[in-house]
DNA sequence: CGTCTTGTCGGGAATGATTGTCAATATCGG
DNA sequence: CCGATATTGACAATCATTCCCGACAAGACG
């Protein structure tokens, strides 16, 4: 378990120790042993996962929490702006967002997100901005669509 | 209000008789007149709008109308892509679309959304088409920010 | 004209994610 | 070691949404 954190885990990982410890800090968290092992489970994921998924998973690996510490704890990053939100079938999921600047598509089958960084496209944004004095918030933009590999995979142009 | 559907209705507004109709159907939907009234009440609105919300402003006018059937109509509405879902404090909300491609501006603080047209920002969506092979759908595009009222009316940047 | 068929409707119960409550517990400064 | 403070978790409560099912309306058909 993670009983011992030995100092193997210190590799640069998302999941790093220490990484996990200032990324609480910035949220305005104490970084305590739940809400690392919360913050932990969630930097393993790749897609958006839910709370209760998030939960379902850290207890079956042995560790304690709680379902309200679990949401605490999401609501809280989210709210910081560290992880972002998204909503699918009428569920919250959390996905550990990268720093900088970064659209999200968003595969509306099979729920996965690509990161798309901004930066060249800086001008679109601009464009956006001057109407009416929009101001985007730049980690909150969600193209949805289908990604690459489900279209691979199911066919062209499904009736859906 | 719209108690005497008369001639003088037929100005190409979001509530004419026949448009509704002509949507519903676009739906799949037979135009009965529950489902108009629904359509017809979110046709009104320019902010996306729960089902209850519109279950109890359509209450309100007196019509009898069931919570399940607005459900009902309205995600029927949305999988056909004729109004556009929009998810704030854990409630769905619908609101209906413009034909062409556009963006949606949503603001985080009033939930208000303005429809950008694409065309010319054909280039950034392309661009992003090409990321992986992903498939954009061109009425799924949400910004997130504050809208410019909003800055206005409660200062340049609070915390939140 | 009466009946059958099919689709629609509404009320209320059921579901399921999320949040609130509050006592128990851990943490930290001294 | 002690008290102040923050955190935690079990469980109840909430609330949007869906499910269920009997009732009803309109057209088809004999």
């Amino acid at each position: 378990m993670a009983s011992h954190i030995a100092p193997a885990d210190r590799h640069s990982h998302d999941g790093s120790a220490d990484e996990v410890a200032v990324r609480l800090r910035a949220a305005g968290l104490s970084p305590t042993p739940r809400r690392r092992r919360v913050l932990e489970a969630l930097a393993v994921q790749r897609r958006p996962v839910g709370a209760h998924e998030l939960y379902v998973e850290l207890t079956r690996r042995g560790h304690r929490v709680g379902v309200s510490t679990v949401y605490r704890t999401l609501s809280a990053l989210a709210d910081a702006g560290l992880v972002h939100v998204f909503v699918r079938d009428s569920e919250t999921r959390y996905r550990l967002c990268a720093p900088g600047r970064h659209y999200h598509l968003v595969c509306r089958r099979c729920g996965g997100v690509q990161e798309h960084p901004a930066g060249d496209d800086g001008d679109w944004l601009d464009g956006v901005t001057a109407a009416g004095g929009f101001r985007p918030d730049p980690h909150q933009i969600e193209v949805q669509g289908v990604c690459g590999r489900c279209l691979r995979c199911q066919g062209d142009d499904p009736a859906d």
